[in-house]
DNA sequence: TATATTTGCAAGCAAATGCTTGCGTATTTA
DNA sequence: TAAATACGCAAGCATTTGCTTGCAAATATA
């Protein structure tokens, strides 16, 4: 059973979001990415490696090419979890603004 | 001149993610935080500190209390990205679409 | 068929990460 | 004032990460 990468983790390295970046406008080989590297081309070879660990980029080959292509709907699980947190961020807010109004409300009752 | 700690990072681990999304229901103190967890008040605390760092989190104190709340503000910079790669994306797609159609307008002439 | 090119895999290594334990400090409570 | 509580800091340690170099396999080219 194949250990599946957190899409978290695989964004947390600045690397890895050019990486990712590049191959959204357009497939490239792995030759091609690590030129706009300084890092090795293993190096880099590391990265697609993780990043099709986690689905975010698809290989195909051809011939002795292997050509990298971006599969952003994975990044749905990022979007998601942030519009989560947003969510209950927003109701905690609207609970305080609830509180306020309450307050003024009691305060015009008593008065 | 501080070092800006990376949100991207920050949201990199699955304990800090939690953290993020239990404050941003509600400000939490340390060790309430600590309680849902199984790690150490120390792992959380470091945790907490990171999420400082990099702006996710404002810590209020309130008597010997520390309590965290969440500023999501800062997860704009991991949608922007997100959009940013989308956009490409479905530029990328859209040139395809183009292409094709050019192919069939091409055989519609052609023919 | 011999050589060049694209690539993955494995070993090795320095730095970063995440955790724990122990201790010190500030604040509250008895 | 003394004890308890909430917390940060620092040291130590195992694991992970990101990188490099060396080598082998697959494919293209001469």
């Amino acid at each position: 059973m194949e250990v599946r990468r957190d899409v978290f983790q695989a964004i947390a390295d600045p690397t890895r979001r050019q990486i990712i970046a590049m191959v959204a406008r357009q497939p490239l080989h792995v030759n091609a990415i690590a030129e706009s590297f300084n890092v090795s081309r293993q190096a880099v070879s590391l990265h697609v490696k993780i990043l099709t660990e986690c689905g975010l980029v698809v290989i195909k080959k051809q011939g002795r090419e292997r050509y990298c292509e971006a599969r952003l709907e994975q990044l749905e699980e990022v979007t998601t979890w942030v519009d989560h947190c947003r969510q209950f961020w927003a109701t905690q807010f609207k609970a305080l603004d609830n509180y306020l109004q309450q307050v003024q409300t009691d305060k015009k009752t008593k008065r």
